[in-house]
DNA sequence: TTCTTGATCGGT
DNA sequence: CCGATCAAGAAT
C-alpha cells in the first residue's frame, strides 16, 4: 500500500465495457444517474451524470466522426466504452464516451460527488476540468482506474427531458435533432443558450 | 509551414 | 455581446 494506492468504497464498482455497447441515444439516456469517476496521485473526484447528448455516428452532420477518420476520430470508431477527449475553444476540454462505429455520448453535467472542492460541474468543460481530466486520458478504457464509470441510480424516461444539442448551429438539420437529455430534477444541469437567469 | 476552426466559459 | 487560447485538420 503506497500513495498510488487507493482503496474505493466497495459500493464503487465500474461497470463493464459492454454497458456501453449499444445505440448512442440509448446510451445518452442509460448514463444518466451513473458515476463518473477519476482517481489520480491518490485523489478520488466523482460525480452523478445528470446531462449527456448522443452523437451518432458519420451521418451525422454534428459528429466529429462526419469528418471522417483521423486521429482525432479515430478512437469514435473503435470499442465502446474508451474515452474520448478533445480539446475546444482552446481551453476547454469535453469527456465522451464511445459507443463504437463513429459514434459516441457527450457528458454535459455531473452533480458533485467527492473531491471537487466546490468546483463547478455543469457543463462540458467545467466538468473535465474540475475532476482534473487531461488529453492524456483520451482513449482509456472505462472500466478501470485512473477513470471508469461505476453504476449509480439509473434515471427513470418520465424523469428525463429531452431538447437539441447545444453549440452545435453550424450541423444544418442536425442541430434541431433531440439529442440532448437529462434529469429534470437537477439543479445541476448546464446553462442552456439562450435560456435567460430565470424562468 | 501557415491558416482556420471550434460539442465553452467568464466577464461586460 | 465578446474574446481568450491551442490542438487538429486543411490549405499552401
Amino acid at each position: 500500500m503506497n500513495v498510488y494506492t487507493i482503496t474505493l468504497r466497495p459500493d464503487v464498482t465500474p461497470l463493464p465495457l459492454t454497458f456501453h455497447a449499444r445505440a448512442p441515444v440509448k446510451l445518452a439516456r442509460a448514463l444518466l444517474g451513473m458515476d463518473l469517476v477519476h482517481v489520480s496521485r491518490g485523489r478520488v473526484r466523482s460525480g452523478r451524470i445528470v446531462e449527456t447528448e448522443a452523437y451518432l455516428g458519420p451521418h451525422d452532420l454534428a459528429c466529429h466522426s462526419s469528418k471522417g477518420r483521423t486521429a482525432r476520430t479515430e478512437v469514435m470508431f473503435g470499442p465502446p466504452g474508451h474515452a474520448y477527449l478533445f480539446l475546444v475553444y482552446g481551453m476547454h476540454l469535453c469527456f465522451n464516451v464511445v459507443t463504437g462505429d463513429g459514434a459516441a455520448v457527450l457528458i454535459r453535467a455531473l452533480a458533485p460527488g467527492e473531491g471537487l472542492g466546490g468546483l463547478r460541474t455543469d457543463g462540458p468543460g467545467r466538468l473535465t476540468r474540475a475532476l482534473a481530466l487531461g488529453l492524456a486520458l483520451n482513449e482509456a478504457p472505462l472500466d478501470r482506474p485512473p477513470l471508469f464509470i461505476a453504476r449509480g441510480v439509473p434515471v427513470p424516461a418520465r424523469h428525463v427531458e429531452v431538447s437539441p444539442r447545444i453549440g452545435v448551429d453550424y450541423a444544418g438539420e442536425w442541430a434541431s435533432r433531440p439529442l440532448r437529455f437529462h434529469d429534470r430534477r437537477s439543479a445541476f444541469v448546464s446553462r442552456s443558450p439562450g435560456r435567460h437567469s430565470g424562468r
